[in-house]
DNA sequence: TTCGCTGGCGCAAACGTTTGTCCTCTCCTA
DNA sequence: TAGGAGAGGACAAACGTTTGCGCCAGCGAA
């Protein structure tokens, strides 16, 4: 049974109905009898506005897209419980993509998901620095707010980690019991947070008088084969190094099976500070330094920002665009057993 | 621009032009030379059909609702994406909902969806035996997919894990390596499924002539804390048991977590079996041995069954609704080293 | 020439709201 | 008693599609 049926029943007017169940029934004056016998019979017969038409009228749906590269990275994860459970305060539900950490993919997504008239999106785009995604903002009109890696020259805000202090602090970790020959296992270096975290570890090098050039690198992606085969090239070299910096939160499981493999005790022959904290990092054995992200304060902010955002665009279509506002948060770091002095 | 406006510029009627938008031209035979007009000038103008006005007149959004305890769970977050990515392909958006591992805000987020005009609903229910739940679903006409938690006596078909015999495998690794006296950590002992596995591990017993009564048990639930108090009351008895299983994906943390309080060494003084497979569990030492669950093949199945049932609810109203039409799949042994002989 | 058929497209209703505007009482005051 | 004000609702337009039906032109057949 949808309103006008119920406004039938009732012998009332359909806008009256409507103004009860949309909670305007003072704003509009309605009577107080008038908005009890109203509310009443809509428990009675178990009538809600249909949100299509309420959706087709107001012009959006009450819904914002969410396009992360992985949910199944715990950081998004975490992410996502974050921001479903703020946005669910306001009545705003939350529609899940995966890009599955492919450009192209994201592309095509992010293009159906302008045209389904979402009330905005939360973006975490993945790492190479695609013009064609960059474009896309641009031209759209929907609130967007960026996540975790930031787009320079894009009017979309974002929050992510203050990378390069980041990195800096994992590469103190090492520097400060005594390695000087460090490998750092990259994500995707094309993206601006695993370029950022990668210039903090060379400049904590520099910082400590060793060449950042000396720094072991390899990495080209997230997914398992990648992060192990770039392990393999960092700890198979004859001058292994003594420890290592996982820049990216699924490069630690690349340089744990290869620690493995090879039988490096950690941290006796291999010490490691692994970017983001995950359930289990405090509970191998040894447990792991990580350097955490402050998940939960970021994702509220990410939705501040939206929410922020959508109000401009539904009032003043022309609002200057205040182009670029960023926010970055400190990492933090956890400090455990997998870094010791090198043997 | 939307097609109405696109068909005033073409002189086209608004029919013509959605019609061809929607793919439904040569349903309606409309000519070639229309269809490429139509196409070109959508294209140069960048005109989709507004999902909105479809969805009202269509009477649905293209959505479904996904409700799972905790998508920081890997295997929630697992299933999540494999989910997502069947869906797409038809078209179909994913919401994703958190009910926190909380039965009343299960229902009543529950509750919200159904009001939403969703296209259907796949819900791994909370553990515990929901009276409401269960009414809920039987009294909806939403198409209704369970997963991974069977709910005995409702209409809606469900996927989930050979249970019974899943636990019957775990507890089999322990007897066969010779332990008498075992542990078993339950998730909520109020669900099906966490039923289903501890009765499994009690059967393995009575097969080996053990008293299913020594099996030491505790847990009520998946956060840390219980994981961790539960295991606690295991592994602190002065009978120790030698080896303990993990009945949910969870518990294997706290089980951890308390063995590294304890000093406890791994698999020389206890060894753990652990339900669902994680990304680690192979990398840690020692490797754990785990009881993994198809989530991929899982997702496709809870995907099938949903879109028949939304065909069926589309086609014909009445008809006859197979009850309880449940699948289970066979639980994946990985045998690794966290299992030994007690010493 | 007329009839019928069919290809090609337009008309208009329907989907269910929200909201600006207007109408109708009632009551109060001068 | 007439005039005005304000409270309480009704009317109808608009949001953007989809789709059953009907209309018209052209062509072949009788």
């Amino acid at each position: 049974m949808n309103i006008s049926e119920l406004a039938k029943e009732l012998g009332f007017s359909v806008s009256t109905v409507s103004r009860v169940l949309s909670g305007n029934a003072e704003k509009y004056r309605i009577s107080r009898k008038t908005v009890e016998k109203v509310q009443e019979a809509a428990e009675a017969f178990q009538v809600t506005p249909d949100p299509i038409g309420a959706g087709l009228r107001r012009g959006k749906m009450g819904i914002v897209g969410l396009l992360v590269p992985d949910i199944t990275n715990p950081f998004f994860s975490q992410l996502a419980r974050a921001i479903e459970l703020k946005l669910r305060s306001s009545g705003v539900a939350v529609q899940l993509c995966n890009s599955a950490e492919d450009s192209s993919t994201e592309i095509s997504l992010l293009g159906k998901m302008l045209t389904r008239r979402l009330d905005g999106m939360i973006i975490a785009p993945v790492g190479t620095e695609s013009e064609a995604l960059r474009s896309m903002i641009q031209d759209s009109s929907m609130p967007i707010v960026l996540v975790d890696r930031p787009l320079p020259g894009t009017k979309a805000p974002s929050v992510s980690l203050e990378n390069r202090n980041a990195g800096r602090l994992a590469a103190q970790q090492l520097l400060a019991a005594g390695h000087t020959l460090i490998g750092c296992l990259r994500g995707a270096p094309g993206s601006e947070s695993d370029r950022e975290r990668f210039e903090g570890t060379r400049d904590a090098l520099r910082a400590a008088g060793i060449d950042p050039e000396s720094l072991v690198v390899a990495g080209s992606g997230y997914s398992r084969e990648e992060s192990l085969s770039a392990s393999a090239l960092i700890l198979r070299r004859p001058d292994r190094p003594t420890g290592i910096v996982t820049l990216s939160g699924q490069g630690i499981l690349g340089a744990l099976e290869t620690a493995r493999e090879l039988k490096l005790t950690i941290p006796d022959q291999l010490s490691i500070v692994a970017f983001d904290e995950q359930p289990w990092s405090p509970l191998i054995e040894p447990p792991i330094t990580t350097i955490a992200q402050p998940v939960d304060q970021m994702a509220n902010r990410v939705v501040e920002l939206l929410n922020r955002n959508m109000q401009k665009s539904s009032k003043d279509e022309n609002s200057d665009r205040e182009t670029n506002e960023s926010y970055f948060f400190d990492a933090l770091l956890m400090e455990r057993s997998s870094v010791g002095s090198p043997s």
